[in-house]
Order: structure tokens, then C-alpha cells, then sequence
DNA sequence: CGGGATCCTTAAGGATACTG
DNA sequence: CAGTATCCTTAAGGATCCCG
């Protein structure tokens, strides 16, 4: 995962809706989860690239995933494997040859996921209004920065 | 959110819609900001704990948000605050009083990240039966470990 | 070629002290 | 009470080397 740091475990949120409310909170600490690894600066990368390229090779994923380091390749990958986000298949061939594809699941995250896209779409223009706006209260405000 | 580190801004991925593709790719720097932003430890607890009580004021927000730091809980706030997440109200007394409330964008924010979560309840089972059969693999592998 | 092991830098975030 | 400023710890992630 790339964004910030998790310490401590710290206490999901509950589900909205009446029906989760009953279950585990163990999917709550799921869903923080996903969205964590989903936030760090490379699965969504990685994930985007597979669902354009479909089945690609460690090092093309590589050069595909513009900045990316091949420890976080590596590691990214490993995750999202691990998650069964993406199926790795390995050719004992030499030189080896592995290559990585989006599982069910994997695709299923992506779609799940342009809801927020869509949601980020419309409020663009509100959200950088907004920025604006504080910046401007900022510079005017006393006693700050 | 809390998950890991930006160092570098990174391309962000292209829209899937093409509608979507004619955009600018800010969009997709924001959609990547919000993600990351919601993806920390407290963003989401925050958002949440607003969600239920409505107005409320910065020390009790402390207490609702359990693990939280004044310091993160400040500068979380200030972060959404600034995105237009939530409104600060001052109230000009002494001692001080500072509330704070989300905003229709940032109730928006709540909703639009539903969609995430009902597909992590939908896929918890199987989320996790690919992380026991991904253990299971790995300790049966040899030269891993 | 794929990727594990190691070292190093950097910054996220907690703790604490101070202020209006 | 609601912050701000400072210090310190920890670990995320890049770079590098090495191996099958």
C-alpha cells in the first residue's frame, strides 16, 4: 500500500444501512481495508493497466505503471493476489516468464469503484470552488500561516 | 486516510466512460486526492461520526473518533474542511466553541463510498477465502518465507 | 526475467508543551 | 476549549545488489 501510514488498528465505522448493522464488524475492517489498499499510489494504477492490457508480463506491468519501483510492483502485486484481486501465472520457461491478469473479483473492485469516480466527476468543480474559497479565507484571516 | 505515503504526485488513471476520456485528467488527480484522503485512518471516522450526531463540537469529536490525536483530528478536519467536506462554525465566546457539521458535499462524499461498501459485503467471503488459500499456497511453496 | 534481501531516506503521525 | 508548534518514533517506499 502507498498512502499514509496505519499504526494502529483502530475501530472500523459502522455500516450505514439497518442490515449490516447486525453483521461483523469484520467487513467494516474490510471495506477500510480495500479502500486503504486501494488508495496507496499504485493498486489502482495496477489495476487500471490490467483492465486495459488484460494479461501482461511483470516487466511490461512495469514500464506500463509509469513511476513505479519493481519492489512496489512486486509487493502491489503480491497484495492484490493475496486479496484474489489478480491471478498470477508462471511459465517455467527460461528466462521465466510471469504474467498477471485481473481476476473476477479484480474487475468487480474497478466497477465498484466508479461509483466514487462518477461521484468525483460531478463535484469537481464544487470541490475545487471550495479550495478555493478556504484558500482565499485563509489569506485573509488573521494570524495564520 | 491512513494508509500509506504520497511522495511523488503520479500519473492518475484515465477514465473508463469516454465521456469521460474528452475530461481533463485533474479529474482523475481528484478522484486519486479524494480516494487517498478518504483511505486514511480517520477521514472515514470522522465523516461518520458526523454522520450520526449531526453538529459537533471539536473536543467531543475527539471522544467519538476514539484513537484519534488532536493533532489528526485538526488537521483531518481542516483537510476536509477545506475540500468543502464539512463547515467549522466559531462561535465567538471563552472559553472558545467550535463545531463542526458535514456538508452536503460531504454527506455526498458518504454516500457516493456506499457503493464500496456493499461490494466488500457482497465479496467479504470471498475476500477472504482467497487470502486462507493464498496463505495455504505460500506455506506449501518451497524457498519462500 | 522475476523477485527476494538489505540499506537508507523521508515524512506520517503520536506525544507533549504552549497560547489566546 | 480549541487549537499551534515542536520533537521523536516508526515505517513506507526507493535504490541497489544478488540469486535461480
Amino acid at each position: 500500500m502507498a498512502a499514509k501510514r496505519k499504526t494502529k488498528p483502530a475501530r472500523m465505522p459502522r455500516p450505514k444501512s439497518p442490515s449490516q448493522a447486525e453483521l461483523d464488524p469484520k467487513i467494516g475492517a474490510l471495506v477500510q481495508q480495500i479502500i486503504a489498499r486501494v488508495a496507496d499510489r499504485w493498486t489502482m494504477l495496477i489495476l487500471e493497466a490490467l483492465e486495459e492490457h488484460g494479461t501482461v508480463r511483470f516487466k511490461e506491468l512495469g514500464r506500463l505503471v509509469v513511476g513505479i519501483s519493481q519492489k512496489m510492483l512486486t509487493q502491489t502485486l503480491r497484495q492484490m493476489e493475496c486479496d484474489g484481486l489478480v491471478k498470477r501465472t508462471v511459465h517455467p520457461v527460461i528466462p521465466p516468464h510471469v504474467d498477471y491478469a485481473l481476476t473476477k473479483l479484480g474487475r468487480g473492485l474497478g466497477e465498484a469503484f466508479c461509483g466514487v469516480w462518477k461521484w468525483a466527476e460531478k463535484h469537481y468543480a464544487e470541490i475545487e470552488r471550495a479550495r478555493a474559497a478556504f484558500e482565499l479565507a485563509r489569506k485573509r484571516a488573521p494570524g495564520n500561516g
